[in-house]
DNA sequence: ATGACTTACATCG
DNA sequence: CGATGTAAGTCAT
């Protein structure tokens, strides 16, 4: 099944089955909106006020292994906050891992629920997102994240 | 501002 | 399978 929520000038698009979520992702070629598990989390989140998707049901299955430990942990980043690259990397044994955080960020098949605009570049610059990094920055203001010349400074942000 | 660097994944033979 | 190319980063020049 497909839901669809309006943003902005877009789309958010939803893959489900049942109440298990399979994909997340945003287009600009959808007619009208459609129900979906969990829209009204998403308009009250458009809407600026502080939502915790931990609910929902997301399928990982077919994800790798390593993708899959990053986005549970993407997960547990609490609303409003920010965590590096490589913060995650740490998180997984290995600082070196920065780059394949990136490529799981990139590949991130939940938009939104696993908030990958939640992770930015350690020192503090807002960094890449597969919508553009103004999307991205839109996400982190909808969220109270202030971003002062292109970067997060302020230490309030960042998780841990 | 540029380059070197590590690692896992996707793709292809 | 093994080789290759790729990536939302990071750190030291």
């Amino acid at each position: 099944m497909k839901g669809a929520l309006r943003v902005n000038n877009g789309f958010i698009m939803v893959e489900y089955e049942k109440s298990v979520i399979k994909r997340i992702y945003w287009t600009y070629k959808c007619e009208e909106e459609k129900d979906f598990p969990g829209k009204e989390l998403f308009i009250d989140y458009f809407l600026g006020k502080k939502v915790d998707f931990g609910d929902l049901i997301i399928d990982l299955k077919r994800v790798p292994s390593i993708f899959k430990k990053i986005y549970e942990f993407t997960r547990e980043i609490p609303y409003g906050k920010v965590i590096s690259y490589k913060g995650i990397a740490e998180f997984l044994g290995n600082s070196k891992l920065q780059r394949v955080v990136g490529n799981a960020m990139k590949s991130n098949p939940f938009l939104i629920v696993v908030p990958c605009h939640r992770v930015v570049r350690s020192n503090g610059s807002i960094g890449n997102f597969s919508l553009g990094s103004e999307f991205k920055k839109y996400l982190l203001n909808l969220e109270g994240v202030k971003i002062e010349n292109e970067k997060i400074s302020c230490l309030r942000y960042w998780w841990h």
